[in-house]
DNA sequence: GATGAATGAGCATTCATTCAT
DNA sequence: GATGAATGAATGCTCATTCAT
């Protein structure tokens, strides 16, 4: 009765196009809703395609959540520069400095990606999961055995290396995804850096020193 | 009309009691498997109730979720005394330390809890999300006027105080999490206390001063 | 932990009141809501008794259901006296009066029993349908017989009783059904009482004869 | 995740004609169980279309339901023409019998509508039946006026028109409800259409007059 | 008798995925 | 390649009914 629209090909775009086309829109959608709360027809509403064409691009949902996330942590990792400690034209200093540098302004200029690396990658399913653990592990045993070359040179205070790595990461993890939440302008890395190397350089407490436990920790559970 | 089983009491248990068998399964099923992947058979047959037995007590998935959170966070904070300063017989330093030691000591005798918060409380739905943003959002808050007060004291270094608290609580949160998750004994509180403390107080970096972004300087090694 | 009231004979009420208790609470309940979205949790609220205790008096929902039509059905019948022609001092016209007022004043003083037959009795279950369609049938039936011995005796028009009973009836029970509805006062039932009664004797329209099909009836279906 | 069944377009039909086929097979359904007795699952049992389908087409149950009941109260309005008493080649006699003639016809033509409307479309739910409601009274409202007009006119009776608007709808209602469950064929509406004319004109019931309630009076037949 | 916690069949609804055109 | 109608497994939730106390 209505006139049908014959199927085929009504945008000719070459395919890495089309598949980036989809990537972007699931992004935006992913960001916006989180994983679960995207549905297929929220992407490809968002791309302009029919749905069945999601599928002749990706596998599932999973697929174009990983395609992105793959896609960041690669950048991310490329951010990063490898630090000498040898080269006396490159203080370790300016190095730790510029890696900071550079991930805090990957991280400013892909801020859906940010946000999505952040909160939205867990609990999409225990395959996934294992995924990013994966990763994430990596990144912690890379800066866990920096710390502790770090150490043997001597630019590193003593502590569990692993430990240290965890307190790095989690308060530039933070950081990070409150600068991106809150809308801070890629201008204000600077600021971020230098508050971030501060942190590590210094801390922040002044207290003066104390000997041991103060006293027993009270159970406060009822009173 | 068609003939059913047997439906009636089979078990006696206090009101108050089977809430919690439920509320106590649903939080190992969450723990395991995510809020996502949870379903209310999951937990109905980890509690070993019927279906409609969850329905007696919650009013869906969400407010077990919800119920679980509220508690740990009123745990959580319970576990937090309000810092003094001007207690000659209580230093800030001491004061600090004991909160770490009362928060770690409370994440950790409740692993399942702990990671849930950190992980699997996220994308659950716009509204939860929401609230749990809230009760971040308070924590922040507190955490950043604390350190504007010790600013004024003097026992906490310059740089912006949300700043530093976005710092600490996200290292705070990290290290939290992985003790959780790699299954540190509670004896071994102590030592990421402390650990957590000097990170606090001098940072780790040992590195000489530099004038500018990238800008090779003499190197000035320090202990 | 809390305490629990201890079973038991809470209320010292006899069976048969208790019974009608639970009736009438369930009359208004249906009456307002319908019997579909009537439960038993809005019959024992409304009753003021336990859940189980509705099972101690009714087989199921059904049943209570069936039992106040039952009961509203014969107290109509009852209200409604067979029709005698040969007695002088009664003359049928102020016997069909009669019928008619006393159907009216029962229903109008039963609104809600009067509303759940005429709207409420329809759709519960196949049986229950079949079971109202028997009650109708038979009072359908009495009044065709009554009509046709009306007929006999000249006292009624031609045409197929039949017919008649059905118009009749549809009349009354819509007539009925709104007077309920609308809240009409039981003082206005002899206005009911006047109106019903013309109808039945002279319809209301006035117009010259005709002599057959005007036309042909024209398809309106489209145009 | 796991393993699914082929799903995918299995039936070319246009978007229309299907939506009509899930409708005519709800209708169906519906005529037979009654609304709370359908099941979605009978629906598309008898559409021959998957679950999902459905939900492709309608909202929900209520969705088809209101739709059916929306075409039907359409044709049957389009049933009736408005009647011109200032025109002497179309007698009102004429016109009101074709009015009766047309709405006796359409709903032969389409029995089970005819049945769901008057039995299966109370109780739906509060909202739904305050739609109908307001359909009724629309009908009820028309009707009325036209009987005021009528008796300005002189062609009706005296009488308080709602009323007789009531009598006569519920008259009309009952009568065809019937013819249609009966399973009267459509020739038989001429009778019916009789029937119904003469019943709106003279009534039936011929007795003497009475003077009141119950007093015996001389009786004068007349025919 | 009375209670109400427990039960689980039954039903509506969603949404990732397929495939005929 | 592209399309989008069709699919049905998966799942949340309701509520009539039972029975140990």
């Amino acid at each position: 009765m209505a006139a049908r629209r014959k199927p085929g090909r009504s945008n000719t775009v070459p395919k890495t196009e089309r598949r980036l086309q989809i990537l972007s829109a699931a992004r935006d959608v992913f960001a916006k809703r989180g994983y679960h709360q995207t549905t297929i027809d929220d992407i490809v509403l968002s791309a302009g395609v029919a749905r069945g064409t999601f599928y002749l691009y990706f596998e599932d949902k999973r697929a174009v959540f990983s395609d992105l996330i793959d896609r960041f942590a690669v950048k991310l990792t490329m951010a990063i520069e490898h630090i000498v400690t040898d080269d006396p034209l490159r203080p370790v200093a300016n190095q730790v400095q510029d890696n900071i540098r550079s991930v805090v302004r990957t991280c400013l200029s892909e801020r859906t990606m940010t946000k999505i690396l952040f909160t939205g990658a867990v609990g999409v399913d225990p395959e996934f999961d294992r995924k990013i653990a994966t990763f994430y592990d990596t990144v912690v045993q890379l800066l866990t055995e920096s710390l502790r070359d770090g150490q043997t040179l001597g630019i590193v205070a003593d502590g569990e290396p692993r430990v240290l790595a965890y307190l790095s990461i989690g308060a530039f993890k933070e950081l990070l995804y409150q600068a991106v939440i809150l809308g801070l302008s890629e201008e204000s890395a600077e600021v971020l850096l230098q508050q971030m190397y501060n942190f590590l350089r210094q801390g922040y407490l002044r207290v003066s020193e104390i000997m041991g436990p103060s006293k027993p920790v009270r159970s406060r559970r009822k009173n």
